[in-house]
DNA sequence: CTCCAGATTTGATGTGGATCAAATGCAACT
DNA sequence: AGTTGCATTTGATCCACATCAAATCTGGAG
């Protein structure tokens, strides 16, 4: 689909002003941070193409042949497997400046789906290209290298996070950790909009959508946060943070 | 303080007749697999180091800082995380031919132990000149590449488990996990002495030392294995797998 | 606007695994 | 052999969360 709309004439003049890595405002959370502008525009050379999801459509699909990770350019995705009996696990979520697709680097085929859930555009990286690239910057291999690392180590802190801690627990971590990542992009730390469902909050936390529900009421109740169906209002970050005192030196989710 | 290790006695002996990745039987399931001879002893001028871990002994500590990545040579290690209060959060279990620490790279910092569970010996692997190699040999920036998808891979199904999957489930798939991962290294898929203690399993697996314990005498009450303390034996494989039929991905689409 | 399917909240009840407790087994000592 | 300390097993009880159920809310389609 997308395919199509890249082809037409007037599109290279669009592609320079909106592809480049170069005056991507999200360089440093993505791909381009450390780069030399020199190097950035060979980066830029390689995304030559954008692609529009809106919310609800998937992006890649489990078991579908892979070619190329994803920027996340606007948006938000979350990343899901289904089970043979038909449920779904949700695996992470996913938000603008991070890379999607590298779990399907070990064996060519996607590992999961990726499905958008808000209106999204991503930035298509062409992953043959991009190791070939990669092999001439230094810098641009050390990112790399940087940012499939952070996803194991993310991957672990969700592993302790369900292994060790109580619904209370859990949902608490998952606030502070949206928090702390919409501050990272200069997004207000305290307050923001749900983008996904309960179910699917309890699916990736291990937990049920009936008590993530009553988990939120609780700290609402509690004095924590206010809540009011999509929109959470952090009131007392402190207390919250402090409630994963105990669970963790440092690698909170 | 690996740097004295390699200074005293008739180490460097041992060193050029045991070190070379070229005759290493491991190589299929390490970095050098799909390389040709000639990049393969590249590889092995890198490796100019060898440690050997005894049983209890950590390889690297949490907090520490990242200069080099382990590939085992011979032995077992778990890696492990301790919360504030004390508890530990096992976060995997590793032998021959995996490679660990890559989940430093993303801080320079490790962010876990590494531990051995019986004596082992592991090859050294300077991450810097590693990368340089990278940067020469495409199939080895390859290979490395799927490395690191693969332990993303691992840790996301890992999280399913946790997430989704009953005691029994759990302990069943673990046992398969350990059987599959034998039988790629030329051992019986079918019986296998544990490494590792009931507490460490149940850590790894969000479960008590007490409900591991008596899912082992469940299962075997139930035929599908034998325990005799840290010997098992997998009775009836098709079964045991059966058990976790339904909550396998399914990655059709 | 109304209608309707899906999302959310809340209550009542059930249960799997945690917790508490105690006996036994086993390896490394002396 | 006896002692010590940890690992394991097994039983009894408890509780956090799942499950079942129902009411309410919400947003999108017509």
């Amino acid at each position: 689909m997308s395919e199509a709309v890249v082809k037409d004439n007037q599109k290279p003049v669009l592609h320079a002003l909106k592809l480049a890595c170069s005056n991507c405002s999200l360089a440093e959370l993505c791909l381009p941070f450390g780069l030399p502008d020199a190097d950035l525009s060979q980066l830029d050379l390689l995304i030559d193409q954008r692609r529009s999801v809106r919310r609800g459509e998937h992006l890649y699909q489990a078991g579908t042949h892979f070619e190329s990770l994803y920027a996340i350019r606007r948006g938000f995705f979350k990343t899901h497997a289904l089970t043979e009996d038909g449920r779904e696990q949700v695996t992470g979520f996913h938000m603008t400046g991070e890379i999607m697709g590298v779990d399907a680097i070990s064996t060519d085929i996607h590992a999961c789906h990726a499905t958008a859930l808000e209106d999204s555009e991503v930035c298509e990286i062409p992953f043959t290209r991009l190791e070939n690239l990669i092999r001439e910057i230094p810098a641009l291999q050390r990112q790399f290298h940087r940012i499939m690392s952070r996803e194991i180590v993310r991957d672990q802190s969700v592993m302790m996070l369900l292994g060790n801690m109580r619904a209370e627990e859990r949902v608490a971590a998952f606030l502070l950790n949206l928090s702390q990542r919409n501050a990272a992009r200069g997004y207000s730390a305290s307050g923001f909009h749900l983008r996904m469902t309960r179910e699917e909050i309890g699916s990736f936390m291990g937990l049920k959508l009936e008590t993530v529900s009553r988990t939120f009421s609780k700290l609402q109740d509690e004095g924590y946060i206010t809540v009011d169906k999509k929109r959470v209002d952090i009131i007392d970050m402190e207390r919250l943070k402090a409630l994963l005192s105990h669970c963790s030196p440092r690698n909170v989710l």
